[in-house]
DNA sequence: CCGGCGCTCGTAATCGATTACAAATATGAC
DNA sequence: GTCATATTTGTAATCGATTACGAGCGCCGG
């Protein structure tokens, strides 16, 4: 109980001494205590809890050539989208031993700071990334190494495949949200997209698509990227048209937020003129004014599936990556946004 | 430039053998250029080149015992208000050869993972905490160790004091919140507070009475928490109220969007009826309907300041930490939420 | 030409754990 | 009681870097 405060730090020598037996045996009652008698074992906690030892990360890494840390490799930080995805991570992570450390894709790809080098400089045993658009460069070098099967992608995904991947099903929520548009009446949906250069945008665009055209509903799709601006810009596109669409299927919660503040500025009322649907179901939707019908993600069971196939992966080091997708399912939101056209 | 994929790890030792030297001498070219000769110095970058080497990090904490990770603290990785100030450390960090590693407080106080076990056992030589109410067990353990001097506070701080921290301006915002609806004309405002048990609910609460006191203006504080239901309960508080107040203060831009949302179900307009003003300033309520005016933090400058703090700490190491209040200027943002009274 | 000073550089110790191997002891079958 | 086998335990090597110490060498003043 009672640590010694400063001093130098309590090493497993000490423990040891204290507890008459070898460096060995207090290792083995620690991390095995099978294969110690029950004697010794009793001596060695004891010493342990007197002492108040704490083993040296750092020595044990090197010896064991395991860091025991995974790294979280997100497109900014800044991005509150990941803050509940790292929570997941988190939640896995700890009680498995293992720390998280994280970065920004900036510094990997623009920077000198390759990814495999935090492989190679021992930093992490494992990876997480968030974002789909990692430099060619660094996927290729990635896949190619022994490090590769120790790569997993969360939320976003490469587009040119190759690794295991959690992600929600975005194509199938952009068909519910079609459906739910359909049943109300509308036969005239347009779809504001996200950045082109992310896959998230193909895979909600195509899904759009396709529900539309098994319904014969007509569409209209509009570039965009999942920030506010984006929504603002669509508003006025809109607005200049003659023949509207009767409601609009928005990549992100924040497109449509943009999109309905445009869209009020210019007197148009949702949902009473147009109806709006986002995707994400973020915090702020519910009580967004009109409350924003969304397709739900759940973020957090994101990042758990994701930290749970990268140490299930640990076991089976087979060496290279395998491409393994796994959908995580995501629900339709019904909110006051959506109506009947007129 | 050819990176040997695979094979064994290089290591120091490769390189020396490549580079005609010592291990010493690489060691030496690569921390300190200046010591060694050119000539040598030149083989030795080309070595390292050619065979792609990084040094182990384990190794090098080992030796050095420094881990050259910092460690940062948070209530709930849910949260995203922090993920700008994480945002802001990490940009600070990253280009001083730190890491960042997170961990949630839940972790330290509930589970044994004790915040001091971080430094024993070398995962991390620096901490930066954003929240204010670590359990003082741990607060008084670190006060004691020689660990207390390499811990910062960011956005938030112990209650009892005694380590260096920086922090918004919170009273002063509150007191440009209350400036600003004076101004207006408003004389009786009431404040939605924070949660009790955080260190910036008094803050701001004292600084909107203090503010309002030197103007004469009736005053009126409901309890709440940093959530939209605290909004949502003081809308239905205000509604059954007599003589309403004209304005009200929160403590989060979140309370503001509930408050709004539970006024404006009810049929109270905002501005019209009455005037709200946030505080926090996140993304959304320029966007809210109506754009919220609120005060806003520089999160990124906040994050950013504490990590060179820290940083500037490990200079001085004077063993016990030293109380440093550093407050970032707030700025009061107007929007659409607030008008003279009726 | 000698002695001293200042650079470079290499040898080897060191950080603190884990673990291969061998030694010591316990267990069980006959 | 003996011998083979299984279980515990200790000794010492090992992980890969950094760095104290001292050797070697060049330069300079006297």
């Amino acid at each position: 109980m009672a640590h010694v405060l400063d001093k130098k730090a309590v090493t497993i020598q000490d423990v040891a001494r204290q507890a008459n037996v070898s460096t060995a045996t207090v290792s083995r009652a620690l991390s095995a205590p099978n294969s110690v008698s029950a004697k010794k074992r009793d001596a060695v906690l004891a010493a342990v809890e007197s002492t108040g030892y704490r083993v040296n990360r750092a020595a044990r890494s090197l010896r064991t050539q395991r860091s025991n840390t995974v790294l979280a490799l997100l497109p900014t930080l800044g991005n509150p989208f990941f803050s509940q995805v790292l929570q997941g991570i988190v939640d896995v992570l700890t009680p498995a031993g293992q720390a998280l450390i994280v970065a920004e894709t900036d510094q990997i790809n623009n920077a000198g700071d390759d990814l495999i080098s935090y492989f190679e400089d021992q930093r992490a045993d494992g990876v997480i990334v968030l974002d789909g658009a990692l430099s060619p460069s660094s996927l290729a070098r990635l896949h190619n190494s022994s490090h590769g099967s120790r790569v997993v992608f969360a939320c976003e995904w490469p587009a040119s495949g190759g690794f295991p991947s959690v992600r929600s099903a975005n194509a199938d929520g952009a068909r519910k949200a079609v459906e739910h548009l359909y049943d109300l009446g509308h036969r005239f949906i347009a779809h504001v997209a996200g950045p082109e250069g992310n896959v998230l945008t193909p895979a909600r665009r195509d899904g759009f698509l396709e529900a539309c055209a098994e319904r014969h509903v007509a569409t209209l799709c509009m570039a965009g990227d999942f920030s506010l601006d984006a929504g603002i810009n669509a508003a006025a596109e809109i607005l200049a048209m003659e023949n509207r669409p009767t409601a609009v299927f928005c990549a992100s919660d924040v497109i449509a937020f943009g999109l309905i503040s445009g869209l009020t500025r210019a007197g148009v009322s949702v949902p009473e003129d147009i109806s709006i649907i986002g995707f994400d179901d973020i915090e702020y939707s519910e009580h967004f004014i009109p409350p924003l019908a969304s397709i739900r993600q759940d973020r957090v069971a994101l990042g758990q599936a994701a930290a749970r196939m990268l140490l299930d992966r640990y076991g089976s080091d087979s060496g290279a990556p395998v491409e393994e997708i796994r959908k995580l399912p995501v629900e339709f939101i019904a909110r006051a946004s959506t109506a009947a056209p007129r």
